[in-house]
DNA sequence: GACAACCTCCGACAAAATGTCGTACGATGG
DNA sequence: CCATCGTACGACATTTTGTCGGAGGTTGTC
């Protein structure tokens, strides 16, 4: 299931992202990588990681000296869950219109479009043997 | 180019869903539409109205008796925009993870996958003659 | 041509989300 | 035992969102 998250900020999307290049971090480690770019008091950055941790995106662990804090998403889970609230927000919940309006809009290259042909096949290959027939008991 | 929108909220959405459904209508349209879902003061429709207009999603005229809005962007179109903001804001603007999160975290139906191939076959044919070279003058 | 019914314009306001800190205080290592 | 570095907690300004109210223009109707 994925977990309920709150929608994340600008700001704690820029933290987030240091944390994926970073594996892990203190508070300090994050404000070191993210100078000079951002030039904020040690407690700016502590609230942005408790923040994130309150809504999920991170978790920590006590370090001997400072908290070192660690994504509990990654960017691919992360871009799962958008695509959900999108699906959820603008098509009831179905996915093939933003599938449609991603090959549409966009120009694949060869390359992708090859990739994306051997997943398809992939998946029609599972799942011919479970949709032989109605599961008993299935949903929706 | 995809203009820039500031985000849309979620009632707003609500309102602009409605004049999708409608094709174009009143504040009191929308209000009737509505109902009883939302009690809103008129004013309150009004509002937001306003502010999908000022934020570029919807566009009004001026009609006999009041104005008469209608929705400046469809469904394709917002899920485009929306789309491109997530690859932006996590994939610095590249696509195919999307791609791949959208056809490996959901189960397509096998009609879908049929439908998603047929694209892709149409995609590549018409790569292959645009491709070959750089048309003169061509957009986007 | 005065009235009621509608509309529009503009501004107001509270609540929530966001961005940014300061302070008080505990642990730590020379 | 005191200078550092961290943590907990709260504060505050700004922006965004959700909701209205009131002043004043149109209009259709007796």
């Amino acid at each position: 299931m994925a977990k309920h998250r709150p929608p994340i900020s600008d700001t704690e999307l820029l933290v987030l992202k240091t944390l994926w290049d970073l594996s892990e971090g203190t508070v300090r480690d994050i404000m070191d990588a993210l100078s000079p770019r951002r030039q904020w008091a040690y407690t700016t950055a502590q609230t942005i990681l408790n923040r994130l941790e309150a809504k999920g995106y991170v978790k920590s662990r006590k370090g001997k000296l400072a908290h070192v804090y660690r994504p509990a998403v990654s960017r691919e889970q992360l871009l799962q869950q958008s695509l959900n609230d999108l699906s959820r927000r603008l098509c009831e919940g179905t996915t093939s219109p933003l599938l449609m309006a991603l090959v549409e809009g966009v120009r694949l290259s060869p390359q992708e479009i090859h990739d994306l042909r051997r997943l398809l096949d992939e998946m029609s290959r599972t799942d011919d043997v479970a949709d032989d027939f109605d599961p008993p008991g299935g949903q929706r």
